[in-house]
DNA sequence: GACTTTAATGCAAACGTTTGTGCTTCTGTC
DNA sequence: GACAGAAGCACAAACGTTTGCATTAAAGTC
């Protein structure tokens, strides 16, 4: 029903290969034709089949991007950055989220790697030798993991760490709790790393916690975890953690932060209602840059690739900030004792 | 590079469309030649080629999902649903983001029409003659909008709306205010006719207001409008412009639940944080059905479409809870004095 | 045992593009 | 005015499937 390039090239008394060219190569055919092409195009309401055009060039001019959680308050803007930058360069993307389960993970990226020219992956739970292993079949692109041979997208969480330990040792805090995500997660490995050196250059006590799970939950668990360190700061995993945290020890009668200040990571909009502390990372940034560097490396995959290509194929480091609320405060004068439950 | 139909027929020493039949009509082929055939097409790797698929059989195993705002956090339960009730179908789904604009939102529906089974319209602004038009051209269910002739899964609001106002009557409240969303939002009037209804039914005084931006800011704006009522009771369009509103009032000294009883609709995840009262819509149940209802829809449009898809076609209404929280209580007993601002 | 039915498979056209190759026609050069 | 080069276009093969039809062999019918 819809118009093909064959009606098209019927109603101008043309080859179809004309038609096709005016469209892929315009300069190969003549101005005089390719306007009238053009002409009779529009009128015919012609759409070339990317079907057809995929079956033969290979290319689909679609992109396929996974999430862990797409409720997950952490993703959606980086999906919507994402999904808007495919669109400025004709693509489309499929959206794709695998209930936390590595399985599912991998058997989607391989599903949709036939048809797709390239596939990001947010936040992978995968285990490393899955993910270099299909990174040989399809184009990937990793956003919040280093993997080696995987051109990645990542946030700047060392510098985020180590201001926030700052933050509050500027505020007077002597012991500080590290509360933990998944030991898989680079995201926690990298957290952890950058307060534990910031604590040790500030000459402050460091208390490590966890691994809790990544959601309200963790945060309500970890919440005695905490009280039972002198820990009168505290760094979580992340923004959801941190509101769990900060919702349980305040039903405890715990002041937050007149007796333990708290800062999260990530900056979700419901850290903003809460007035959390919060290292804030670039989400949208991350998803137009990773979608960049994904066009480039498909590209780069077809060809030999232009140099412009290659470059833009490098890891890209995105800075964080340190957004101050109202969690933080100047750390109680005297001494918290910790209420490690003294029971049998 | 990847295995096609012909490398497996030439393994099994059989004919191509014995090995295709083996996979789109495994009926017609010997049992036993059938295993033969998989057995080498798994070890051999083999996955059927989409495109060229789609390009013989016009159909794409792809569905599309349009939104206004995926960073609405409204939208992320519904899309993660969709997706997976999709998945269940061995379907893929492209998620496309109109940025509220209902022009980006018509060309999304034409470019991605080609290329999926159908498409899902969340909460679409497009006006209804677009709609229509769009709907002959590719199947079609809407979310949250009833247009004539397209399928729709709807959210029974009118008894939701009902309880709120009977929940606020309860508490001897007399005046309410009704906050408005977008005049376009079939949402919208549907909550204002629902609400209307049950003023009447208890008595009690409905002030219309709006229409205000579906967001944080339309929040803050309704909350000087509302003060300039003598409402007690507030139902507003929508969560995020309920906790606008919530804020701003208690910003401004305005005790809530003590002075001004307020509630939202749809109980997303921060209505919970901030203790809302609010009309529960059941998103992720919406999701699935839609996705049923277009799948469905897709196969009737294909064949004549037996009977249970013409039935699964239909329109269908979900129910809504009102969920009671800390933004209700007693209307106040000395009758609020509206704060109009008296200067010249 | 000649017949029809059924099951299983082979054959080949078709889907709508792209693209390498070859045929004209034109332009410019000496 | 013969010739090289280029520009513009047509021709046809190819991409990996599906599917109606033809063919063969096996099974059932009288």
């Amino acid at each position: 029903m819809p118009a093909t390039i064959r009606d098209v090239a019927r109603a101008c008394g043309v080859h179809v290969s004309t038609v096709s060219r005016t469209f892929s190569a315009p300069n190969l055919v003549n101005p005089e034709t390719r306007s009238r092409v053009l002409a009779v195009a529009e009128q015919l309401g012609y759409r070339p089949n990317k079907a057809a055009r995929a079956l033969i060039t290979g290319r689909t001019t679609n992109l396929g991007l996974i999430v862990a959680d797409i409720t997950n308050p952490y993703f959606p803007p980086m999906i919507k950055a994402a999904q808007s930058q495919a669109r400025l360069h004709d693509h489309h993307v499929f959206v794709a989220d695998t209930d936390e389960n590595p399985a599912v993970e991998e058997e989607l990226v391989r599903t949709l790697a036939a048809q797709v020219d390239g596939i990001l992956l947010c936040s992978p739970r995968m285990v490393t030798r899955s993910l270099s292993a299909l990174a040989q079949e399809v184009p990937i692109v990793v956003v919040n993991r280093s993997v080696d041979g995987i051109p990645a997208v990542l946030m700047d969480l060392a510098s985020g760490a180590r201001n926030a330990i700052d933050h509050l040792a500027d505020l007077g805090h002597q012991h500080v709790a590290y509360v933990g995500g998944p030991a898989v997660s680079w995201t926690n490995r990298e957290l952890r790393r950058a307060a534990v050196a910031a604590a040790k250059a500030r000459g402050i006590r460091l208390h490590l916690l966890g691994p809790f799970p990544p959601n309200h939950a963790g945060g309500v668990a970890a919440a005695s975890a905490v009280r039972e360190t002198p820990a009168t700061g505290v760094l979580a995993f992340n923004d959801i953690v941190a509101i769990g945290l900060l919702e349980s020890l305040r039903e405890a009668g715990v002041s937050v932060p007149g007796q333990i200040s708290l800062i999260g990571v990530d900056d979700i909009p419901q850290a903003e209602i809460v007035r959390l502390t919060t290292i804030a990372t670039p989400t949208d940034t991350a998803g137009r840059a990773a979608v960049d560097m994904l066009l480039a490396r498909a590209a780069a995959g077809r060809r030999g690739g232009t140099p412009a290509d290659q470059a833009a194929i490098a890891d890209q480091w995105l800075p964080t900030t340190l957004v101050v609320r109202e969690s933080t405060g100047p750390a109680p004068s005297t001494k918290r004792v910790p209420t490690a439950r003294t029971g049998s």
